[in-house]
DNA sequence: TAGCTTCTACGAGACTTCTAGTAGGAGCCG
DNA sequence: CGGCTCCTACTAGAAGTCTCGTAGAAGCTA
């Protein structure tokens, strides 16, 4: 239920989520820190041992795709965050986001995305 | 600049926000982890030794103070989220609370402080 | 086929995290 | 004073993280 990844295995997990299934080449070019190319292969190998990605053969090479979706790890993460640095209250992160983090045409972007929902859902809590 | 807590090092500073100064006990007694007397000091010992924490001694026991805001880490822990979980979109981050995470009233209060600083706010990032 | 390159598998060392035990100091009570 | 309790300081082991080297398989090329 609730994914967590150290910060080597978040970096690697994003390449997947932006380039889609990659080989080991491929995230070790995608990531910014220089690594060498055993030590991707390996947190690859452990975000599969923890049942994060899996790969399939192509060529001689493995492609790895993440099992994890990026809005679960969002959900999960944000969910540890407001808990425990914003003391459960998810509204205390929202005013801390909107009263600081966000410039003015954010904000506008926001509120339009709020009133289509306010105007379009009424299910409460319907969905997933 | 970033910082940065481990999982318990981050219950025991929430810990300290929700309650300000305290002891070891006190700490310990607010921990939902049942952990031993000395496992706690030593996470507030490590804590201290990073400086995010300090203490200053009451009679013969010392009261931990966070050093750290609960804000500063928010701001800091959610940077990160939005860097690699939301691949640098603050935006996608807020669509997503905004279409899953909220129930109607919270959407409703939020759109209350979102007008308040649209009306308020021409400052353009104009503070810290 | 011989050699070069590229790949995975495995091992391992340095470091961090998490937990808690032991030692010893300080204060209080009878 | 003697013992009890509560406190910090120090030590330490198990597990996890992060990094990379070496070995050896597999395929391409001349």
């Amino acid at each position: 239920m609730a994914v967590s990844f150290t910060d080597r295995e978040l970096d690697v997990m994003a390449v997947l989520w932006a380039r889609g299934p990659s080989t080991v080449q491929e995230v070790r070019r995608a990531l910014e820190a220089e690594l060498a190319y055993t030590t991707v292969l390996t947190v690859l190998r452990t975000l599969e041992a923890k049942g994060h990605v899996d790969h399939q053969v192509q060529g001689k090479a493995h492609r790895y795709r993440a099992l994890v979706a990026r809005a679960e790890a969002g959900r999960s993460a944000l969910g540890r965050l407001v808990d425990k640095v914003f003391g459960g209250s998810r509204e205390l992160l929202l005013t801390h986001l909107v009263s600081g983090q966000l410039d003015q045409a954010e904000i506008e972007r926001l509120r339009q995305v709020l009133n289509e929902r306010l105007e379009a859902g009424d299910d409460p809590e319907g969905e997933r």
